[in-house]
RNA sequence: GGUGAUGUAGCUCAGCUGGUUAGAGCGACGGACUCAUAACCCGUAGGUCGGUGGUUCAAGUCCACCCUUCACCA
């Protein structure tokens, strides 16, 4: 059992407000969302906060080509992101965005801190510039020939075929993605962060956060080749926060966007009486700070997080969980192959219980990929979480309303196997707060296995045909139901609808963790109703379909 | 290209610091049951642990090279 609540902050990475969610985002955000349904239900205080990215150049360009504002493109994208998340049951404490004015008011608190401490100066730089648009390009705003390999049409910054970096400037036949022009070189002033002032304290950091070795192993590639200062600034026109004391310097969307926890959580704050900022920003803070990211942003939240919020006199965060990528069908998502799936066109073919279990049932805390098969996804929500964990209580529920209106027996039959799912629990939950989820799904289904062995063992159906042997019945079915119970309680961050229904069934408000360990005896419960269908390998198939005609709307038509 | 990962039964994955006949779940096959959303229960088969070479009394487990897949190179 917890011996002290704990104080938890946990955040999602933000996503970028340039297209819809999917499901690889999913990974991230039910993966977070496990951990903190978890938490809670343990009894700790934990918040989770996320918010949209909302600044940057893909955002003004996307916003500029669709003939609106940045902030109305981004509102809207917020609004479905919301949606979306909701639908798959992720539970934000709070939910903001980054072009706020909590945030807005942090970054500069920020930014004229890391200036007092000597942390910020100016050097000119040479970049691409796009003479008529009237803009500098990012890398990936200029296409062109590879200087190595010569392949055609490549970003900027580095050769998909041949994986070779380079800076813009010397692609060959270099073009503006905007206007088709060949981009100039020019001078511009650019704000940078003394990265390299802090590789000490980012080294004790680093060890103290208790990083994955993956990540590690990718942080000290970075540390021998020697920490560079950070570009902080962007010229405009740019969708973002002016650089106080400038005309046309914004900060670059990546400062700004980690601040972009800080702030929902400031705006949660403002409304909540219970949550104090300062109680978990400032140093010495015995709040605990998590940040699940995916493996492609382990850069920006291991050093140059760190660094700014040591800068600026706040606290550093506990630790960073990083996951892998997703692959379907052991590879990239496609739009062609119908496995580039958003996350609207999932809700719209399957229940969403199938995919958090699924990706419980794979992830780990580790930064490996981790693989969705759709033929796997089937059979194995089908099998556990439909044949073997709610077969538990479909197979007592019969005999308790029909035998004996409904009421649970006063005692156990078998106390011994109750106290061996009591006695797992601690196992479960120490595989949950390490994010071995796969761990605790095994755990749990080897524990449904064996209350389906019991029942089985013991054939109520068969009791119930001798009067001398009907009163047993009910101690076996209730004995059944307790088990089912159990195991809800410990998959209840997983599923939590699915529990929700479980528990309405089995007539209690709310649980605890340590509910599991206790039995629920004597009650008199209703008619039980399927709680969870079989995935229909048909709706699978049409998702995919669905897919690949939204990703190539002009192929049906020929 | 450099760096770091990855590759174990049809599928999805466990295998800690090298040590008896390489494990699980699903699927397949056979049997049993009929309470349950054709679910559940018992049993069987199935792997030269990516390839080659090496270190060792002993290697999925260490080393080298090659191949597959993936990421990072700010």
């Amino acid at each position: 059992m917890p011996t002290q609540q704990r104080k938890i902050l946990v955040t999602s990475a933000l996503p970028y407000a340039n297209g819809a969610i999917h499901i690889g985002h999913l990974v991230e955000y039910l993966q977070t969302d496990i951990w903190v349904r978890f938490q809670k239900l343990r009894g700790h205080i934990c918040t989770y906060v996320c918010a949209t990215d909302a600044h940057g150049t893909p955002i003004m360009l996307k916003a500029r080509e669709q003939g609106v504002t940045p902030e109305a493109l981004t509102e809207k994208l917020s609004a479905e992101f919301v949606k979306d998340f909701s639908d798959f049951g992720i539970e934000f404490d709070n939910y903001h965005t980054t072009h706020s004015a909590e945030n807005e008011a942090l970054v500069g608190e920020i930014y004229a801190t890391l200036r007092a401490s000597g942390d910020i100066y100016t050097r000119t730089i040479e970049q691409a510039y796009d003479e008529q648009e009237g803009m500098f390009l990012p890398d990936r705003f200029v296409r062109g020939t590879c200087p190595r390999c010569g392949s055609e049409d490549q970003y900027g910054d580095a050769c998909e075929i041949c994986g070779a970096t380079y800076a813009p400037s010397e692609l060959l036949d270099a073009v503006s993605v905007l206007s088709g022009t060949t981009p100039v070189k020019r001078e511009s002033e650019h704000y940078f962060f003394k990265l390299s002032k802090y590789e000490e304290h980012l080294r004790a950091w680093i060890k103290d956060a208790a990083l994955e070795k993956n990540v590690v192993a990718k942080l000290e590639e970075w540390f021998a080749v020697g920490l560079q200062d950070w570009d902080i600034s962007r010229d405009a026109p740019y969708f973002g926060f002016r650089i106080p004391g400038t005309e046309d310097k914004y900060f670059y969307v990546w400062l700004d966007a980690p601040v972009g926890y800080m702030a929902s959580f400031k705006n949660l704050c403002d409304r909540d009486d219970n949550l104090d900022f300062d109680d978990y920003w400032k140093p010495g803070s015995d709040a605990e700070l998590y940040h699940f990211i995916g493996k492609d942003i382990v850069y920006f939240h291991t050093l140059f997080w760190p660094a700014v919020l040591r800068s600026a006199g706040f606290r550093t965060p506990t630790s960073v969980h990083t996951h892998g990528f997703l692959t379907v069908g052991g590879k990239k998502m496609s739009k062609s192959r119908g496995t580039f799936i958003t996350a609207r066109t999932y809700l719209d073919n399957l229940n969403p219980s199938y995919l958090r279990y699924y990706y419980a049932a794979k992830l780990g805390p580790t930064i490996d990929d981790i693989d969705l098969n759709l033929d796997d996804l089937v059979a194995r929500v089908n099998s556990d979480l439909v044949g073997k964990l709610i077969n538990i209580a479909s197979r007592c529920a019969g005999f308790i309303s029909k035998h004996f209106d409904g009421q649970l027996a006063d005692e156990l039959p078998d106390h011994a196997l109750f106290a061996a799912f009591a006695d797992a629990s601690e196992s479960i939950a120490e595989h949950y707060e390490r994010r071995e989820y796969s761990k605790a799904m095994r755990q749990i289904m080897g524990l449904a296995d064996k209350a389906n062995r019991y029942i089985d063992d013991n054939k109520p159906w068969v009791m119930v045909k001798d009067e001398a042997k009907i009163a047993e019945v009910q101690g076996v079915c209730t004995q059944g139901l307790n088990m089912f119970r159990s195991l809800m309680i410990f998959l209840s961050p997983v599923i939590p609808v699915v529990a929700k229904d479980a528990r309405a069934y089995l007539r209690e408000e709310n649980w605890r963790w340590r509910d599991a360990s206790s039995p629920l005896l004597g009650t008199v419960l209703p008619k039980f109703r399927p709680l969870l269908t079989r995935v229909d390998a048909d709706q699978v198939q049409s998702m995919v379909e669905q897919s690949r005609k939204s990703a190539n709307p002009g192929m049906g038509d020929r």
